[in-house]
DNA sequence: ATCTACATTATAATTATTCTAAACTGTTGA
DNA sequence: TCAACAGTTTAGAATAATTATAATGTAGAT
């Protein structure tokens, strides 16, 4: 528990409660090297793995959105039966592998800035996203 | 029914049998100016309203994943509740507006094109979508 | 220690989408 | 023209992701 601190720390000053549930998985995310691109199921079996332990779907549901308010999480678009999140929150791109269903980070090297010259009258750009769809060659008809 | 006959040619030279259903929605979907962003209801409910006749929501669906699958509507990546589609089949970007969920067409001059310069290895490039979620000012926590 | 507001939980409800199996309909070719 | 068949439509059931509910639990302040 020594090492929770920060955890802790993060969730008071952004006024969440630090619950076990919250400490737990502030750990399941946060405690990696990397990105971690998952849904809320991954989330839910990683916890169930890792942590030898369950969480119920609600609360993970209910502390995924609250961290995704704060900041914490990234909620990624692409059309699919269920919603993506993301642990860099930076500015960053997507490839999705329609093969495997997965997530790749585009990294700054891969694709130039997107340069957006003209916005929606009265509106304010809260995001721009880019998401490259890959698949193998063999396989183009899906 | 005469200025039906593209509509039947158009659903018979790629190999979909011109059915009542299926060319009524292609009169829906393709007769009009500009382009069209829908979700399956929008559909549905366009349908019910613009001929007074209701087809069967599980032809709706089949209806707009077969004319997805030949290339007459793109589907769009969004992360939401449902999936979005678009009769404008060019590469193109959007403008999403979550003050009233509605999609709007991003001109060619409103964004420099989008290069991407590494690609995954071993996989080919099937679309590049980019997505600006805007706002109104006032409403910036959502 | 107690209180209170916020959290968690299991479960039910909701919503989008897909599946199913029976009825229907274009199309082909005799 | 018409029978036969394969492809379509349909209502309703099934599935899957997500959200709502309402009872129980718990962190933090007094």
């Amino acid at each position: 528990m020594i090492n929770n601190s920060n955890f802790i720390d993060k969730l008071r000053s952004s006024g969440l409660r630090p619950t076990k549930q919250r400490i737990k998985i502030c750990k399941v995310l946060f405690e990696r090297n990397g990105t971690f691109h998952f849904t809320i199921n991954d989330l839910a079996k990683t916890i169930e793995e890792k942590l030898n332990e369950k969480i119920s779907l609600a609360t993970v549901y209910n502390t995924v959105h609250a961290f995704k308010k704060k900041g914490y999480l990234k909620e990624i678009s692409i059309n699919s039966d269920k919603s993506y999140f993301d642990t860099n929150t930076s500015v960053h791109h997507h490839f999705f592998d329609e093969d495997t269903n997965e997530l790749i980070d585009c990294g700054q090297d891969d694709i130039d800035s997107v340069n957006i010259k003209n916005n929606i009258t009265g509106k304010k750009i809260n995001s721009v996203e880019v998401l490259i769809k890959v698949a193998s060659d063999y396989q183009n008809q899906k």
